[in-house]
DNA sequence: GTCTATATTTTGATAGAC
DNA sequence: GTCTATCAAAATATAGAC
């Protein structure tokens, strides 16, 4: 074994932990090369030994944050079982993910926010992966006549907004918290979790839309 | 009349806009006054002659955008009536606005996953009020029997999240669009806010949390 | 109110020694 | 693989003429 000062060779690891990080808080535009190499506690021109450029770097922690998102998600509908167990499943796989990497909600509402100008046609091939898995389990709600019919991509940001807000709010909810007129306690991962849970199981199975009351009736009335 | 190029005076609404576009698409940091500048078509030295700086520049914008959403909001607690038609109002309040500002929604993320570092207290305070309004409008369901307790906040971000990732996300669903294994149209403002509504309800008046199921029942079991 | 310089700082990126 | 030194290109901000 040879005398380590700090682990030689884990500056890659080091540097897209820190990279994650300075991305979340400051975006890839405020994120400087200087502050991810001085945060990963390794020389700036590591990062372009490692790396072709900050571009690059930035694209890897999507690839990888996308690509753990897409791998437990599917397993959710590979699994079998009812629909309902499923939906369940694949709303904690998702926030479980969002917990265990904190970075990930910002980063990601970042990207929504700049119109997925980073995404590489890969991670938006994970991001199909993830719908696909999600529309997998509303089929088979929908076979089990349990589910109503819903449109896919809008169910599904209604639970994925959720879950990412709530996980980059942190810090805005804290300062809100202060002298505010309503209840702030009972806020965890697993409150939220299970709200969301619920409301799309609420949703999903509700007998029919309570929006369809204001259009006109189609045939019968039942 | 003085003969005019191009309304003079309004260089500074001219930057206001163009700013809100350029903080909405790259960010704080990824916005630069030049283009700001040049979007507007104004001189880049008007920034600092309408505005101290360019953080001064954004705090504008960010009061300005929550002042029409927290003012739109608040009417509707106001105006009474039946507390699920509040609760529709509030959530079509909020759409009307993201809709109508499109900047709004991706400056509105984006401040989230920066921790609200350029919010000062008055936009705080303004959010809060929007906070307020709902609360309002969930003890008057309470108040009527007609809806279930929920963490406030919780069920806020359910309904916000939906809406913010919606619009925001413009760019990035067309791409996932490309070639997806899951049916993409029906996807309108309409149909979200339909949806947003229906869920919000849905999860308001069930009778009680799924989830209750799999923890011990406290006393008797009705 | 508007424009032309220009000062100053920061930042992404590289060359080259070890 | 790691570090120093440095370049070149932005980007914020200001001074001052008109």
């Amino acid at each position: 074994m040879v005398s380590r000062r700090r682990a030689p060779g884990d500056s890659r690891a080091r540097l897209l932990e820190a990279a994650a990080y300075e991305f979340a808080t400051r975006g890839f535009d405020g994120a400087t090369v200087d502050r991810i190499a001085g945060r990963a506690r390794v020389n700036k021109a590591m990062v372009y030994y490692h790396f072709t450029n900050k571009a690059a770097l930035y694209r890897e922690i999507l690839r990888d944050v996308f690509g753990a998102v897409a791998a437990a998600v599917e397993a959710v509908p590979a699994a079998g079982g009812p629909p309902e167990a499923q939906m369940r499943g694949f709303i904690e796989a998702v926030a479980t993910h969002a917990a265990a990497r904190p970075h990930f909600p910002s980063i990601w509402l970042r990207e929504l926010a700049e119109g997925g100008r980073h995404l590489d046609d890969s991670v938006v091939a994970q991001m199909r992966r993830v719908m696909q898995a999600f529309v997998a389990i509303l089929a088979a709600g929908r076979r089990a006549g349990r589910f109503r019919e819903v449109q896919p991509l809008i169910a599904h940001m209604s639970i994925v907004g959720p879950l990412l807000v709530f996980a980059a709010s942190a810090l805005v909810r804290d300062r809100l918290r202060d002298r505010s007129p309503f209840p702030t306690e009972g806020i965890t991962w697993e409150t939220v979790l299970a709200y969301v849970q619920d409301a799309a199981l609420a949703t999903l199975t509700a007998p029919r839309s309570p929006a369809a009351r204001v259009r006109p009736a189609r045939r019968g009335m039942s």
